[in-house]
Parts: structure tokens; C-alpha cells; sequence
DNA sequence: GCTCCTTCAGAATACGATTTCTATTATAGC
DNA sequence: GCTATAATAGAAATCGTATTCTGAAGGAGC
């Protein structure tokens, strides 16, 4: 069992190493008689090659490399990367690659990833989630031009792929629709101010504003860390203004949930009082009361365009678009 | 750049190569002008060795598999496995090991997995997680003797690793906290019926019962899949009893939660008319009205474990004990 | 019948590290 | 001063597959 190689399926079937190889590479140039009689003793001794000595050689171990960037205590309950994992191992498995899940915690990353990861060769590309928007690994890998596709935006390198959900278009949807609705102090709590995906849906948010002609007021932005606490008190502060907000635009739907929380703690009545808006439609949303209105993001979308990418430049074609847009949607609940 | 292998180490540094890479194993029997000599050039160049030499030289790739069983779509909304993921990740980096996520989805799933991480040596051992109680797969891993290790449960032989939550005992707990608390007649709402969860913490809720002199109603037991709509359904037959349950054991959050929607949807009212307790203590718990009373499942204590019991299988010691179980704590909440 | 291709399979090499084997030098012991 | 023994570094083999190089056999064309 242990002694399975090509050089024994050779002795056994009375052929040369070589023409193993070739038989299972699918060479056309090797006699239908060989073929069968090599194929025939693979299949009874169910060989399979080894893939590190495949990967040696051919230079390629047919694994890609996940990167996700943020803490792994933020990882740890959210289902968005469940579901992006999942999406990615099946987009990957079409084409015959497998994944590699790695986090970043602040004090390993900077070495962990880059150098464990890619420099050993052991993935054949990276996808990077959620990096912070003024990031110099990326620069580097860009400079050393080792295949790697942004899950977020990343603005400072135009030659960058990256994938990312409309952040901004969405943002201004989720305003746009609360101000139809008749909302007039609209509120926008962010998540961690570094962040790109932060900084996107702000500014849509501000768009939607301004085109509707409503003033943006700094006052009714705040930002939260990834936890409840810290966008409870968030909200807690928004309320404090007078007049306080009537809706709320909530950067994730773990912010805009303990947002809401916060604001049912104080008696508020939603919608009536304030409305609010949510992101990335996890399951969560159905289970609150009121339901969370939220947008969607379209997460086997971005994983599948995002493998694609990466897995083109891997095999040294060049994708274009290099940056692909998700669209989102809007999904209407009750809480707006 | 690409010309960074140890034999140019070697010459730049005027040893041979078999000098660098025992400096850079630490290989004691070299001495220490040569060491700084090559390490020099070593932290210069920014060497790093590769792992796809390593791992066919080494016959060891670092690399561990995890696998999850259950279909891709019940994965993506569980924001468990992103806790298990990260957990593993983290507990994996400490001993030097990175992690190669798989699903398992039913059509490929048998070849896919055994196959391709395994036979091809693509990893070094697996982790599986949620297998069903009777796994052709794992008899076949046990009799190879390739190293892997369960999460979850499994029968039918002794030899094969697992790290387990204590699911009987928390199953018991649930029960027992209800009846303590004077309900009557308690349902238990299972997953589907071939996975050794559902088993397990129906075992748990049976001995309760039995243990207060309680009978065990088998109208009072349903299975659901892994859905919203599954569990509410279930929900609505066991509502159809009379007189109906006034207090549910949920096998999983989503669907004490599912389950718990659909109550009151119906008009009853939670706690007072039933009672829900759920497993996982998901985030979802914190943020529906009434808050979801559940069981926590120690997930980095399972995946530390589990990574541990892998690491120290494929590195040749024997684990003991094999069976590990994890205690779980009841987190009281209004809903129960 | 001879040369020239074409077809196909085996031999040999390469991938980049680890490790065993071997050779050199220096040191100790007598 | 000569041999025995470390200590240490280089040479060479190895891991299992992919691929290039080489050569043999067979057919086509004249």
C-alpha cells in the first residue's frame, strides 16, 4: 500500500515509468494497447499520484490561499465567511483546486501569510479579505507579481483584481430607499474607520443624500468596532441628538442588530421611530423582531468571480475586467 | 528572485548546499562560522526554503485537511463552522501547520475527500466533522491507518480518534433545567435522523425524562433538516397535539429558532405558553425577542483538542484518551 | 531497396530540499 | 610520532512525478 508508484505500476504492467505518467496526463501520444493495459492496473490497485512530488515538478500544488484579514475573534460568529469559504472550496473544486484557510491576527500576520504562504510556495495564489485600506503587503506582493485577487477594494494599485460587492452602490440604495420612505435624519454607523468597505458605503451613503438635496451632518455618523457592545453605545450616542435620527443605516447587520437593540432598550418603536437598514442578509435578520431590512450580498458571486480571477492568473491569463463589481439588493423587511 | 533555491545560498555563501539546509534545520553538527556565514546571506536574500521540496522530501506536507459533511448550503449560513474554522486555524499555526478546508457534497463527496486529500498525501491527516453514524469512509480510514481525528461521534469502533461536546449531557441539561422549572410535557425537535447529534441529544432528553419519573412521549419527538422552513413545520405538527408541548428542546439554534418563530406566529406566548431552548448559542440568541436560552458549545476547547489529538497521530504518539468530550454550559436566557 | 518521416516508448534528467555516506582535518591518547 | 576518534563539511542518493532527449520500429515515397 504504501509502495504505490508509478515506477511499480510500471513493473506490473510492463512498461516504462514514463509511459505511466503519460497515460494518466492523458498524452495523446502514447499507444491505445499501452493505455489500457497501464489504466487497468491503476484501477485495480487504485494508485493515485502523489501530489507533492506532482507539485514539485510541475511547479504548482493546485492549492489557493484564503486570507482573512480580520481578528479571529470577529471571524468566529460571523456566518458572511462561512458562507464565503464554502462558496470558494466549491468554485475551486470545478477547476480542480483545492483551499487554505488562514487568518490574520495582528501580531503574526505580517510575516505569517506572506512569507508562510507564498513565498514557500505552498499555495499557488492568495484571495485576501477585507484588508485595511492602506495596506503595504500588497504593494509588495503587486511588486513581486505573485497572483493574488482582492475580496474588497483596494484603491492606491489600478493593476490590483479585485473582486467586491457594490459597497457604495448599495449604500445608496439602502439611504436612497429610507429617504422615499419619508426619513429625514438619516444615521450611518460604520464599522472599524480603517476599513475600505467602512469608507465605501459612507460615501454612499453621503451620495444619496446629496442627491436627494438632504445636508449630510457629521454629527449622525459614528463608527463601532465588530461587537455589540461597541455599536450599542454607538447608537446610544446617536440618540443623544436632538432631534435624534429617524433611520439607520447599520454597516453590517450585526451593527445595525445591536443598534437596534439599543434603541427598542430605550423605548423607541420601530420603524415608527427609527428605521433601520442593515448588511449582508444573514440568517439573523429573519429571527429579530422586527425582521431586519437588509442588502444582500451576493456572496457565491463574489466567491466564484474571485476564484475565477485568481485561478486565470495563476494560469497566466489576464482577467478583464481587473476589478469586478457585485451587485447587491435590497431586501425589504419590516424594519424599514 | 526565482533563482532563490539553497544551492545559490550555497554558492553565495561558499559552502555546499547541503551546509545551508543544516543551518537552517538547526542541525547542531555545524559550526558556528559557517552557521552565520549562510545566515547572512540567508536573511540578505530573504530565503525561504520551499515547502513543495519539503513536503516530498519529508513525506510531510504540514497541511491538514478539514472536512465538513454536511451539504455546502447548510454550511454557508453557520457561523459554527467559521468559529471552528478559525479556532483550527489558530490552534494549527501553533504547531506550524496550515489548514485545507473541504466539503463535502453528497455526489462527490466520497471519492472527493478520501481521495484527493488523502491518497494523493495532499495532507498529512484529517479532521471530519458531522459524519453520519454509519461512514464507510471512516471504516476504510481506520483500516489504513491514515491518522484522523472525528468531531462528533462515532460508534461502531473504539480505535478512531474523536473530540465530541458533551451532547448527551447537554441534552440532559436542557431537560432537566425545564422540568426543574415545572414543565410538563417537553418536546425535542432533532436534525436529521442519520447524524450522531440528533442521536446523541435525543439520548440526553430521554434520560432526563426518565431520570424525574417522566415519560417518554415519542409524539413529542421530530426531525427537521437544516431550513427554516423544516423546523417550523415540525413546530406546527407538534402543536397539533393535544395538549401541545409547553416547552422545546432545539438540536441546533437555527431551529429552536425556526421552531420558536413559528409559536408565535401561532399566537403563543414565550416563555409563558412554551418554553425553547436552543444549541450552539449563536449570535442569533442575543438578538431575538425573547432572547434564546441555549447551550454553548466550547469551540476552540473542540478544536483545540481535536487539532492536538491530529498533530500528535500524525507525528506518530499515541493519543490517550481517544474519546474526548467537551462539557458544555446551559446559558440561561428569557426564552426558557 | 534505400532514405526520410512519423509514431511511440524507454532512458535520463529535473524539480528543491533532506539525509546518508564519505573524506578531510584536527585533536587526543599512548 | 603514530593511530584512533571526533568534528565537520562536501558529494551523492533520494523523495515520486513530469518531461526532454534518444532510439527503435514501421510506413511512405522514390
Amino acid at each position: 500500500m504504501a509502495e504505490l508508484k508509478q515506477v511499480e505500476i510500471a513493473r506490473l504492467a510492463g512498461v516504462s515509468q514514463a509511459t505511466v505518467s503519460r497515460v494518466l496526463k492523458g498524452d495523446p501520444q502514447v499507444n491505445d494497447t499501452m493505455r489500457q493495459r497501464v489504466l487497468a492496473v491503476v484501477r485495480e490497485l487504485g494508485y493515485v499520484p502523489d501530489a507533492r512530488a506532482q507539485s514539485l515538478r510541475s511547479q504548482r500544488t493546485r492549492l489557493l490561499g484564503l486570507v482573512v484579514h480580520r481578528a479571529s475573534e470577529a471571524l468566529a460568529g460571523d456566518p458572511f465567511f462561512s458562507a464565503l469559504i464554502a462558496s470558494i472550496v466549491e468554485q475551486a473544486g470545478r477547476h480542480d483546486y483545492h483551499l487554505c484557510v488562514d487568518t490574520a491576527r495582528t501580531a503574526r500576520s505580517q510575516r505569517a501569510i506572506y512569507e508562510e504562504l507564498l513565498r514557500t510556495r505552498r499555495v499557488d495564489g492568495l484571495i485576501l479579505v477585507e484588508s485595511e485600506t492602506h495596506d503595504k503587503r500588497i504593494e509588495r506582493l503587486s511588486c513581486e507579481g505573485f497572483p493574488f485577487v482582492l475580496i474588497g477594494r483596494y484603491e492606491p494599485i489600478d493593476a490590483v483584481c479585485s473582486v467586491d460587492n457594490d459597497n457604495i452602490g448599495a449604500a445608496f440604495m439602502a439611504t436612497d430607499y429610507l429617504i422615499r420612505s419619508g426619513r429625514k435624519r438619516i444615521a450611518y454607523i460604520g464599522g472599524p474607520a480603517g476599513l475600505t468597505v467602512t469608507r465605501d458605503r459612507l460615501q454612499g451613503y453621503k451620495t444619496a443624500l446629496e442627491s436627494h438635496g438632504v445636508g449630510y451632518d457629521p454629527h449622525r455618523v459614528a463608527f463601532a468596532e465588530f461587537n455589540e457592545r461597541s455599536a450599542a453605545s454607538a447608537m446610544a450616542e446617536l440618540l443623544y441628538l436632538t432631534p435624534p435620527p429617524d433611520a439607520v443605516v447599520g454597516m453590517d447587520d450585526l451593527i445595525a442588530l445591536s443598534a437596534m437593540r439599543e434603541a427598542k432598550r430605550q423605548g423607541r418603536r420601530i420603524p415608527e421611530d427609527i428605521a433601520f437598514i442593515g448588511f449582508n442578509d444573514s440568517p439573523l435578520c429573519h429571527y429579530v423582531e422586527p425582521r431586519l431590512t437588509s442588502i444582500t450580498v451576493d456572496i457565491p458571486a463574489l466567491a466564484r468571480r474571485a476564484t475565477e480571477m485568481l485561478i486565470m492568473l495563476i494560469e497566466g491569463h489576464e482577467p478583464q475586467p481587473k476589478r469586478q463589481i457585485v451587485p447587491a439588493r435590497l431586501v425589504k423587511r419590516e424594519s424599514a
